[in-house]
DNA sequence: CATATTTAGTTGCATATTGCAACTATTGAT
DNA sequence: ATCAATAGTTGCAATATGCAACTAAATATG
């Protein structure tokens, strides 16, 4: 996709797709999760092209994901790190590896299990929720125009509204 | 990315790109989760190519998040529904589009917003949680290898254990 | 029932993206 | 001062995507 009229779809997601949905750039992610920082280690791990490397990199500290600090005091060198900003794709990276857990199992099971730090306990499945913490299924949640919302999408989420109403499922 | 060397990586979020991760693919499910379920409808909204919404499709029912039904009773057309698997990806999506109204605002705050059906009343923001509900911001979550763990990531494992306890960070 | 119009694709070709491998310029180590 | 490691860049081949025209079957219309 060369994610042009991209605006004109008037959602968040697309919008975030055009900044971490390109080939690698969630992978890389991961990595710097893992702990990752220089770019010899993510070509490494990932077996990543080193120009594509180059060019995600970049992306996402122009776009504040990651930033490029000295390795150490006054160092020439550089690492890249997550910002606040690439951290809080932690929700979103930690469903998605649960997601890849239910239903592709690797042949003996998860790879890698989330852990409490501090006592060693499980994480919960991530999931929808109510402010009060109840859990809410995908029909139990519904879409509405958000202050954003263009003419267009108001018109989308009101015929999904009255479809809803006739069949009660998505 | 031509994921050959995927399983090396030994890692669900790989797999699950595998899937997933490609072009477009999220925004089609996005359209899923919004109701439609045509060809037509899915190329209309999205403006997305013909033969890359085939494939796009095809892809997703071959690998079960979408299914392929009659209209109705005895029709020869069909629709994409979202199956279980499909719909399973609802936290992964709103976290996504939760991270895009946050960090990538529109110009007019977010266009959708997600609210419990019967109440209205807005969801909570998606977060990794503790069985018992408590919050976990990423500095409080650790990782440690599962069952499918290869020697390769229980070692990469204990290098990011030894790492952070030398730097207390991400 | 015959014809027109939608629908759901397929095909061929132009353009853009990615992969690969060799090359280069610094940096830090010895 | 020399050398190896690091962090890229460059050029070209292989893939993937975009675009527009074409097609066949299904449904709608008169």
């Amino acid at each position: 996709m060369t994610r042009n009229k991209l605006d004109a779809l008037n959602c968040s997601i697309a919008n975030a797709l055009d900044l971490i949905g390109e080939w690698w750039t969630l992978l890389i992610l991961r990595e710097a999760f893992f702990g990752t920082r220089r770019f010899e280690d993510f070509q490494q791990h990932l077996g990543i092209a080193r120009n594509i490397l180059t060019a995600r990199l970049r992306k996402l500290c122009d776009s504040g994901v990651l930033e490029r600090v000295p390795i150490k005091e006054g160092a020439k060198r550089h690492e890249y790190r997550l910002t606040q900003m690439g951290r809080d794709l932690q929700p979103t990276l930690v469903a998605l590896t649960q997601w890849g857990d239910r239903w592709l199992h690797q042949a003996n099971g998860a790879p890698v299990k989330f852990v409490e730090r501090a006592s060693g306990e499980e994480i919960a499945d991530v999931s929808v929720q109510t402010k009060a913490g109840r859990k809410l299924e995908p029909r139990d949640m519904a879409m509405i125009p958000g202050p954003g919302a263009t003419e267009e999408t108001r018109e989308r989420l009101r015929l999904l509204r009255v479809a809803w109403e006739k069949h009660n499922e998505i």
